[in-house]
DNA sequence: CTAGGGGTGTCCGGTTCCGGACACTCCGTT
DNA sequence: AACGGAGTGTCCGGAACCGGACACCCCTAG
């Protein structure tokens, strides 16, 4: 979905596009008119190879899947496979699925392979557009919040805990986010919010700043909890014992422990249920290459110019930087590249890389870095891993510049 | 669940117990008869407090749920938003929705919701045995698959691996799974497939070994992926392009940049759509917490002997130790400790193990092999490849007999 | 048959790296 | 306040490694 602007300034997305997989040519052309009106774009599918070729080769926001395909076929069993089929191929994919031979048991089935919806045929016109735009809108929302502010997750390891976040957002459970300044802490928790599927007003709070509680329930979210006042934090806990309690996402830049430190313990035991603690930004290169791939897509369209190349030596660099101020300070970098065409992480960015396959050296270095930021740079516990004694980890440290 | 034995030798676990919570008596009685001849125990509830007090203070295995308590409301809110509760407490739970009041719209809702499934009343009573007892046995499988060999999850990231992990064994995708050696790769992979719901064989693999590819299709185990020779890569990767293919689960100790440098690019597409990085245990100390209250209870009823009490000193000691052997050292410590009562937490060959996070030369000797087999042993493209001089190599190759 | 390119395995004087030891700091416990 | 444990950063005599050079082999093209 690109961002394009016209000339009132308003991005305009491109029209949604669904895929509709039904064997009855009738159905597909009055659901095809149907979504036109709305502006939805439908392709079609018969069965399941075309419904696979199609999903693979085009872009798809939604799927409408019956589960029969073939001439005296009722049991839904074909389309159950596809429907996992398409799972695994898109994974974050919305299927509704559209049927004539309903019951509860397969509705129950089709939701437990992991359709999103279940709709019974011969559907009604508003209840079906009201469904499919509400989950378009949905997962608009959730591609808005990830085009900009950016919430780009590809390392396995952010992955998880966007799936945790994710699952959690339905609930109204309290939760802490913790991570450095920049990891992303609030962007994670206005995803949260979004997908919560609450329409409740949302209020940031700075705690440092806070002097009083907002009136109104709905969804607070704390930036830097832990500089919350005493007395605020008490009043903040007598608040969450109450039966209409406002959902809160606190966010904080200390570990777990040292929040945990200064936290009331009252207050603790109303948020510290679950705790999202985002990794810096140097421990998940694959979010690195993503977010910088993002970025750089992202400001040649916003500024108008020519997208850079981000070659795999570039790569390298980026993904070895320490990002300080994490996805913040990526980000300025990525900025900097598309408006001038340099690109200024660290000096001496080609020091004896080979392009391809890494070098002994490469790989020593990386595992040393690795190992040194694991155990929090402690030389004496980084050496025993890595089976170097402490001047030999030295020495190697002084050598690549650790 | 405890693994007491009886005289013939076999594990008796205690009864399941069940939570039902429905507003009426003689529904209730109904369903204590028809569980209690199956030996399962039931516990009652008639509306959302109690039912929530149940849960927090008993050992419930899955729960029963009506969706209606209050005479006169039908729309089954109540009972939506108690195992929407249910769920943050126990995210874990099978809960069954047990509703007169049916319908698809509602059906899906509760699916949507959490439920793990959906009866209808009135139940039939062979069906709502075979379902409960099925998801009990379900459950039991997982909870055996963690009691021993363990797959004890505490923190909040290999709680989030293991999620995904546990989400990505219905697919049949290619999964490489990486850490240190003790780090539970094995144990992560049988899970995978006791959870993929396929009752195909599953072949373990041990790639150094390995000189043919197996006969039959199902799951394939390889353990230390990287030690599979050049030409067996390409076979593999012949393999699983042709259209029945095997599930492969990799193994290995490497880390995913060293991994990637020494794998067939073409095997490397096949199998490193999903990489799951299992932490070592000196990272995840809530494991080492967890792992280690398991392992003495375990140890502790295996030998028919007292389980040690762990101070918060001794806690702390093991939660700083590095555990170079992660998983199993620390089960041999506990171990000990039941046996003998001593805590002795690091020995000397422990400290020079080539177990455990493999050193630097562990891993420079992997990658001179791969690459020695990569170019058919010409040693001066293989040293160009890794930045050495041939004299160098030839020294690595004799000191590492390659 | 000859020449050239690419590779092999080893040599050896010079250079670099090794690790045990030392002096010191910091922090928690008594 | 003192002590001990864990860690830091550096030193230095000896050991190990370095790479250019050498002699040689194999294969292919002319």
């Amino acid at each position: 979905m690109n961002m394009f602007r016209n000339e009132s300034g308003e991005a305009t997305p491109s029209a949604p596009c669904i895929l509709f997989v039904d064997d009855d040519p009738d159905v597909q052309v009055a659901a095809r008119l149907l979504f036109r009106r709305r502006g939805i774009d439908m392709l079609s599918a018969c069965g399941t190879e075309e419904a696979l070729t199609q999903l693979a080769s085009s872009s798809v926001d939604l799927v409408l899947l019956d589960l029969n395909y073939t001439k005296g076929m009722t049991t839904g069993a074909e389309g159950l496979a596809l429907l996992r089929d398409m799972l695994v191929l898109r994974q974050d994919l919305p299927v509704i699925v559209v049927t004539g031979h309903s019951g509860v048991t397969i509705a129950v089935a089709a939701m437990r392979a992991g359709a999103t919806d279940f709709v019974m045929k011969p559907w009604n016109n508003e209840r079906l557009l009201a469904l499919v735009e509400g989950t378009l809108k949905r997962r608009q929302t959730a591609e808005a919040l990830e085009a900009e502010p950016a919430m780009i997750v590809a390392s396995g390891e952010l992955r998880c805990l966007v799936a945790e976040a994710d699952r959690l957002a339905v609930t109204r459970a309290p939760l802490i986010i913790t991570g450095a300044a920049g990891a992303g802490k609030m962007l994670l928790a206005r995803r949260i919010h979004a997908l919560s599927q609450e329409s409740d007003p949302v209020t940031i709070i700075r705690a440092e700043e806070c002097e009083a509680l907002p009136q109104e329930s709905g969804t607070w979210i704390f930036r830097n909890i832990d500089a919350l006042s005493v007395p605020m934090q008490r009043r903040l806990a007598d608040r969450l014992d109450e039966r209409v309690a406002p959902r809160i996402i606190a966010l904080s830049s200390l570990e777990q422990p040292a929040l945990e430190a200064v936290l009331d313990p009252r207050l603790l035991l109303h948020l510290g249920m679950v705790v999202l603690s985002l990794p810096p930004l140097c421990e998940r290169p694959d979010d690195v290459m993503a977010l910088s791939a993002h970025f750089l897509r992202y400001f040649s369209i916003r500024h108008g110019l020519a997208e850079p190349v981000l070659d795999e030596e570039r790569s390298r660099i980026l993904c070895r930087e320490s990002w300080p101020q994490n996805v913040r300070g990526l980000r300025a970098v990525l900025e900097r590249a598309v408006l001038t065409g340099t690109w200024g992480t660290s000096s001496d960015a080609s020091e004896t890389a080979t392009q391809g396959t890494p070098t002994l050296r490469d790989t020593e270095r990386s595992l040393i870095e690795t190992a040194l930021r694991r155990h929090g740079f402690n030389v004496t516990q980084a050496a025993r891993e890595l089976g170097l004694t402490r001047p030999a980890l030295y020495r190697r440290m002084a050598r690549y510049g650790l």
